[in-house]
RNA sequence: CGGAAUGUAGCGCAGCUUGGUAGCGCACCGUGUUCGGGACGCGGGGGGCGCAGGUUCAAAUCCUGUCAUUCCGACCA
């Protein structure tokens, strides 16, 4: 490709508009536009880059048996409706009407329609088990689309759905896609961890996120892991073992007493001159429009997907301090908030969290205003029977297999896998006719990974102040050649000598043949970020060119056959 | 959805307080000098100021409404 001709403006300023690196760069280095909020152009560059992690990932995906289709982004209201959720997944579902009033959606993942897929076309057990994926576009109306390609609301997704007859098939399914998904992303030139996670709205029990580890702002999710085993966990999934910790809090009797003021642990921990591990926190939520109680030894934070899932819900937040009030109020109590308790609120679902349990002689709310019990015991309050796990993890908390102490980072999700059961076959009465003839639902897993948010996840893993340094398999070209003076004859002559040798060789390159200064030129490559640089300058006469790696490599005077090789020999290996 | 802010040329911005008919840098076109890390001079082209009303002799500037975008909080590949 000849530099002049290739579609791409570069510029000076980053958008004003962006806040990661990676959207920067991205939009600096002219691969991406913005559209409207959350949606982008893909320009012939990043379109490019994209179609690279894309057949590295179908190849993978074909090498480990599965099978490509492509299914509509439109889908009927019907089918979400079958599975049920179309009442559940909320406003980030597009939804729209056809001009017979239908009801439709833009398709923001494909369970519903590969079942109805799999319903019609896999009627016996001897099919199974089968694993089909797409590549293709989806659209979620994110509530706060932002980072560019990180989180936009429409994005390049693979998504795959395997079926099978039991949970031993669905297993080495969901093995053989970890196994596929870590060299997927060993090809693309990133380095992921595989982490244990919540299922969200997809559904299912167990499941695994890949995440490319940052330690910026662009990496949304934290991530608790272990170095000295191979515990990995999403914060909002993680468990852990704690410190040890004083949760008796020696008081002599028990007793109410005036607590002014005290609206916040800090303040009542200050207040009472204790230590915040020997004080019950209360936090009311609204979880799916009804109170839900949350107990939690004040020192440690609710974790509140953890919490969803306890109570079984689809959306929680924490109550308003109105809302607080109200429903004190309904229970016979004149409270606000920071002094709130399980005390007498039968009929509220209560969820304690395992801190809980050891919790003796300790500080509660009780329903009152500028009040507080201490010396309290949980016989105190019949109404908690049950502990669960809904505390968020911290950095110093120990690894819940080996005991070492756990470390936190921050990751950008790039791939997951689920085990959703039979979480859509049953309710849409996908089934197969099994060996003893019976009618059995499909047991399904299903893997996607974000094909556009990997590229931005590859900016962010490989960029310095200049530009993007692509790794080679997904560069949008490998070689740019520069010559620096395109009126020099005999500069001209080796540059396009070199152009048309890397080509026969198959190597993608670039000629930057436009009359701009060195400078210009150099800046481009930089911010563009081919991974191999060739400079054919003055130095020329003598028969040698500069040869430069993105990653900083520089030989000044090399002949341009020893240059070419070794571009050759390079690219080659890595795709190989 | 709650809180904050912004919409002026492809991009980044000034001009609005104190209304008088739009400007700067980058990019683009022409031209000359320059030529190994985003050169400089000269000469050009492009917008009527998000949109719709209103006030006024006159509105980018004031008023009303509306739409969009961005940032901060609750979501996820």
């Amino acid at each position: 490709m000849k530099m002049s001709k290739l579609f791409v403006q570069t510029l000076r300023e980053n958008p004003s508009d962006a806040e990661v690196v990676s959207h920067k760069l991205l939009v600096r280095a002219g691969f991406i536009r913005k559209l409207t909020s959350g949606v982008y152009n893909y320009l012939p560059l990043m379109w490019r880059v994209l179609k690279k992690i894309e057949n590295i990932t179908r190849e993978e995906m074909d090498r480990a048996g599965a099978q490509e289709l492509l299914m509509p982004f439109v889908q009927p209201q019907e089918l979400w409706e079958e599975s049920g959720r179309w009442g559940v997944y909320g406003a980030e579902l597009m939804r729209l009407k056809d001009r017979h009033e239908r009801g439709m959606c833009l398709g923001p993942t494909h369970e519903e329609v590969i079942t109805s897929i799999a319903r019609d076309g896999l009627k016996s057990y001897k099919q199974l088990p089968v694993n089909l994926y797409q590549i293709q576009s989806k659209f979620r109306d994110e509530i706060r689309p932002r980072f560019g390609l990180l989180r936009g609301r429409e994005f390049i997704m693979k998504d795959a759905y395997s079926f099978a007859t039991n949970e031993e098939d669905l297993m080495k399914e969901y093995q053989n896609m970890a196994q596929a998904y870590k060299r997927i992303f060993k090809r693309c030139g990133l380095d992921t961890k595989m982490v244990q996670s919540d299922s969200g709205a997809i559904g299912g029990k167990i499941s695994h996120e890949f995440m490319v580890i940052t330690d910026t702002d662009a990496g949304e999710n934290d991530v608790f892991y272990c170095d000295s085993c191979d515990y990995a966990a999403n914060s909002n999934h993680a468990i852990s073992k704690l410190p040890a910790a004083v949760v008796d809090g020696g008081f002599n009797k028990k007793e109410v007493i005036d607590t002014p003021n005290t609206h916040s642990i800090d303040e009542l921990a200050a207040f009472l001159k204790v230590p915040e591990t020997v004080i019950l926190k209360s936090i009311l939520y609204i979880a799916d429009s009804k109170p839900v109680l949350a107990l939690i030894r004040a020192d440690k934070q609710v974790e509140e997907t953890k919490l969803m899932n306890a109570v079984g819900a689809n959306e929680i937040r924490i109550a308003t301090a109105g809302e607080i009030e109200e429903i004190m109020r309904e229970h016979g109590f004149d409270a606000v908030a920071g002094f709130i308790g399980p005390k007498g609120l039968n009929d509220i679902n209560i969820i304690a969290d395992k801190t809980v349990y050891d919790m003796k002689n300790f500080v509660v709310g009780i329903n009152q205003t500028d009040k507080h019990l201490v010396g309290a015991s949980l016989s105190d309050f019949p109404n908690i029977d049950k502990y669960y796990d809904i505390r968020l993890c911290e950095a110093g908390d120990f690894c819940p297999q080996c005991g070492k102490p756990l470390k936190v980072t921050r990751g950008i999700e790039v791939g997951n896998i689920f085990q959703l059961g039979t979480k859509y076959s049953e309710p849409m009465n996908a089934v197969y006719t099994d060996v003893d003839g019976k009618n059995k639902p499909f047991i399904m897993g299903c893997y996607g990974i974000g094909i556009s948010r990997t590229a931005a996840a590859a900016v962010e893993a490989h960029h310095d102040e200049h530009g993007i340094a692509w790794p080679v398999a997904i560069a949008p070209y490998h070689v740019v050649i520069v010559p620096v003076n395109i009126n020099d004859e005999l500069q001209i002559q080796t540059a396009n000598r070199l152009y048309e040798e890397l080509q026969r060789a198959g190597i993608e390159v670039v000629l930057d043949d436009r009359d701009e200064r060195a400078g210009v030129k150099f800046k481009d490559a930089d911010l563009i970020g081919f991974p191999y640089r060739i400079t054919v300058g003055k130095t020329i006469t003598e028969g040698l060119v500069e040869f430069k790696t993105r990653q900083g490599e520089v030989m000044d005077k090399i002949s341009p056959q020893d240059a070419v090789y070794r571009i050759i020999a390079e690219v080659n290996k890595i795709l190989a």
